[in-house]
DNA sequence: CTTCTGTTGTTTTTCATTTAACAAAGCTAA
DNA sequence: TTAGCTTTGTTAAATGAAAAACAACAGAAG
C-alpha cells in the first residue's frame, strides 16, 4: 500500500512524523545559524532522542535524499521540510485572550516562523483593548468574528480562563475558523470541520512526574547509536 | 502476553494511556464540581474527541470496574486514576526562569493538582530575586544545586531564554533533578537518568497548521458513538 | 416473568509505527 | 586503483496501539 509520494508532500503524512520533522527544522535552523552545513542523521536523532534509523525514515518519507556521504544539506533539508509543513499559502493566526499567558506566548512566537503570522489578539478587559502587545493589537471580543473574517485568519489559540473557553470556543466556530490550540483546561466541542488541539500543561506535567516514578524507563532507546 | 495487572498501578502503561488518563481526571473533576456523579464511557469519549471503546479499554487497564449499568462513579474513578498518576510520595517541582511564560505557567498551575506542588523559582534577575510570583519565592540562579536538594525538588520547569537553555539543563542534571518540562526551542541533551519532556508550543503549532491545510482529516472519528 | 434495550468487560483482529536488517554508494587512505 | 569504512536508502519484521466484534449483565417495560 505504498501510495505513491513520488512528488513531494502530496500525500499525507502520519501526525507523529509531522511533529518529529517540526523538530528537526527547528534543530537545523539553529544549526544553520552556527554555520553548519551539513548534519548526520544520527547527529539530529541524538538531539531529539530517537533513533538515526527512524530519523532517515522520516527524511526518506518526505522524498529528500543525498547520495552525499556527508550527511544531510542543512540548507536543503530546510527547505524541503518547508515545503511540507508550509505548503503554499501562509496563515494568519489569533490569540484570543490577552492575560499572562497570552501575552507571553504572542512574545515568545514573534518573528519565528515566517508562514505563520500572529496578526490580531482579542480580550474582553477594556484596559488591554487598542493597546499593542509585542506589535499585535489587542480587539474587543465583541469584534472578533468581523475581525476573523477580515483578516482572514484561519487559526486561534486560546488562552482565555477556564469558564469563558466553551464559550469562546462556540465563537471561533461560528466565526468559521479552521483550527484551535486550546491551551485551556476546558474540554470544548467544536464542530468536525475544525481541527482541534488540546495542549494542557498539566497533562504533560503529570505525564512526566508518572515515568519519573516509575524510572525503570530511559528516554533514550538503547539502540542508539 | 497479558502480564499480571492483578493489583493495580504495578504495570507501566504505555504512554498514550498516560496522558488520556490525565485528561480524563481533569474533566471528571470538572463532573463532580457540576454535581454529576456518574459518567457514561461514550461521554468521556464525547470529551476528548476518541470512541467510547478506547476509554473502556483504557480503564480496564488501570483495573477499575463498576458492574452497575449507569456508567461509572465519577468519584470513584478520580480516585482510581489518581492512585496511578499520583501513586505515594508527592512531588516537588521548581520553575526555572521567571519571564512572561514562567510566571503564567506558576499561576496556571497554582492548587491545580495535590501530590504535584510548585515550591521554587529561579532567576538571574536581581529584581525578580527574593520576590514572591504567585505566593512562590524566586531564588536566584547561583542558589539552584543547594535549593534543590535541600527542598527535594525532583521535577524542574524550564521556561529560561533560548541562549541559557543548554548551561541550566547542565545545571539540573548535576543537581539530581528527575525529570525536565523543557519549554524553551531548544533540545537540550541530559543523562538517560533523567527523564526529559520537550514541549515547544511552534511544534503544535505547526501541527496545526499542516492539518488545517490538508483539511480532509477530521479530528473525530466516524465510528465514535 | 420474560423480553428488550443499553452499557460494560474482554478477546480478537486489524492497522500503523517503530525497529531491525540489509543493500548500495561515496569518500579516504594505503 | 583498490580495499575498507561510514553513511545513506529500502525492504522486511516486530512491536504496540486502536478498532472491532462479541459476550455478559443489569435494569426497564410490558
Amino acid at each position: 500500500m505504498d501510495a505513491k509520494r513520488s512528488s513531494r508532500n502530496l500525500m499525507k503524512l502520519p501526525e507523529p512524523t509531522v511533529e518529529r520533522l517540526s523538530e528537526y527544522r527547528r534543530s537545523l535552523l539553529q544549526c544553520l545559524e552556527q554555520g553548519k552545513t551539513h548534519i548526520f542523521s544520527h547527529e539530529l536523532a541524538t538531539l531529539h532522542h530517537n533513533t538515526a534509523v527512524q530519523v532517515r525514515r522520516d527524511i526518506m518519507f518526505i522524498g529528500y535524499s543525498t547520495n552525499q556521504r556527508k550527511g544531510y544539506d542543512v540548507r536543503e533539508l530546510i527547505d524541503v521540510i518547508g515545503s511540507i509543513l508550509d505548503s503554499g499559502k501562509s496563515l494568519n493566526i489569533a490569540v484570543v485572550g490577552m492575560g499572562n499567558l497570552g501575552s507571553a506566548i504572542t512574545a515568545y512566537f514573534l518573528g519565528k516562523r515566517s508562514k505563520m503570522d500572529i496578526v490580531a489578539s482579542f480580550d474582553v478587559d477594556p484596559q488591554k483593548v487598542n493597546r499593542e502587545f509585542s506589535g499585535i493589537l489587542c480587539h474587543p471580543m465583541s469584534a472578533l468574528k468581523d475581525i476573523i473574517r477580515e483578516m482572514n485568519i484561519s487559526i486561534a489559540i486560546m488562552t482565555v480562563p477556564a469558564d469563558s473557553a466553551v464559550e469562546v470556543a462556540n465563537l471561533l466556530d461560528e466565526a468559521g475558523i479552521k483550527g484551535i490550540l486550546n491551551f485551556t483546561s476546558i474540554p470544548v466541542k467544536v464542530s468536525p470541520r475544525v481541527y482541534l488541539e488540546d495542549y494542557d500543561m498539566i497533562t504533560f506535567l503529570e505525564k512526566v512526574a508518572y515515568f519519573v516514578k516509575h524510572s525503570t524507563r530511559q528516554n533514550v532507546s538503547p539502540s542508539k547509536i
